[in-house]
DNA sequence: AGAACAATTGAACCACGATTCATTTCTTTG
DNA sequence: CAAAGAAATGAATCGTGGTTCAATTGTTCT
């Protein structure tokens, strides 16, 4: 017995997994999923392509994983927000407010995760986080109640406005949307949605 | 000169393009653009693989003309009925009923048209198709006149609304909706688009 | 019928990128 | 330091499905 897996190996370990998601992560918010082959990623991790399969079982698994962890953590700051919210049209407001801002200032990625073709499980996944979008701002709604259609209609009916609306801002061959314009459909989403729910 | 193309040959070759145009729509409505290969649809329209680039430069080409025509079609059913409509509410009404109705009625080819991962080339069709609804529903309600929200928003929105509706409904994985599911969301999609638009 | 040309066929070819694996390099312990 | 085991490497392999093309079959005209 002349070896044993010490701390430190497994810290390295660790790191170096999380090194390579955080390879993907950036490969896929520059050039989206299609841009992110093992090669790439393994390039950007500075390792080697075999390496990955150390740490991942797959492409499409390690892809699932980035996806889940950047949908999941922009799900929570939304669910954060509609949780504060006093009213339904309160909720409309800063789903708008948030979903747009977030999006536009990291474009790329938020193509990726919204609108790219992606492979199966990684689809899987976006549906799922999308459920979940739908579920955080239904339980919103249900809380603050006043509407009488039901409130996950609702919930996805905004939730597609809004992403409907970021296709060609979104679109990695239009130019950057200037301010104005990203202030003006804020405006008006936020009016579309609040007069949906019956608000003023 | 022993040989001329005739009439009959011409004919004849128009047929076959046609049938296989057939032949991949059939595939497609059957089991999306995933199972289109060059073989299955050339085994669908009793042909040879290699005959199909006879008539088609390459497998995208055949596909993005196919799916012009499907959603074109669908493009031209929707453009008609809000050209008819009266009031912003009607148009609202008409895109809800008929995008939805249509959609459930050809479930597999309204996922392919809306949502499967498609190639490139259907991509871009596929977006311009979308700019195309907007279009059409952004003019309907320009004419109608009576909102302060642009039209382009309020279109786009509409047609998110409606299309992230059906996202769990279309899915083949899932059982067939019943009618009431069906007219339930009619009358939730119908209320909360009407209400967006400000009338009662 | 037979010459001239076009269309059809389907098996071979090719491109692409994920995955594997024999070899090399690194870590740990006695 | 040597032995033992783990991890890293990257070139070779493999799977998939679109595409090509030499050979065959079909069509037209004299």
């Amino acid at each position: 017995m002349a070896y044993r897996a010490t701390q430190r190996t497994r810290a390295n370990a660790e790191a170096r997994r999380a090194g390579i998601e955080r390879a993907a992560r950036h490969v896929i918010a520059r050039g989206g999923f299609a841009s992110a082959s093992v090669a790439a990623v393994a390039a950007e991790a500075d390792s080697s392509a075999g390496s990955i399969y150390t740490y991942f079982s797959n492409r499409d698994e390690l892809l699932r994983l980035v996806f889940a962890q950047a949908a999941g953590h922009e799900l929570e700051v939304i669910a954060g927000t509609v949780a504060e919210a006093a009213t339904a049209s309160q909720i409309a407001e800063s789903t708008v407010e948030v979903f747009v801002r977030r999006a536009v200032a990291g474009r790329r990625l938020a193509h990726a995760l919204l609108l790219e073709e992606v492979p199966e499980p990684v689809q899987s996944e976006r549906l799922r986080l999308r459920r979940g979008y739908v579920a955080a701002i239904g339980q919103a709604l249900d809380r603050v109640g006043g509407t009488t259609i039901p409130a996950e209609v609702v919930a996805r009916s905004i939730v597609g406005s809004v992403g409907e609306n970021l296709v060609d801002i979104l679109d990695p061959a239009t130019p950057n949307p200037s301010s104005a314009e990203i202030e003006t459909l804020i405006k008006a989403l936020t009016t579309f949605t609040r007069s949906a729910l019956g608000e003023s």
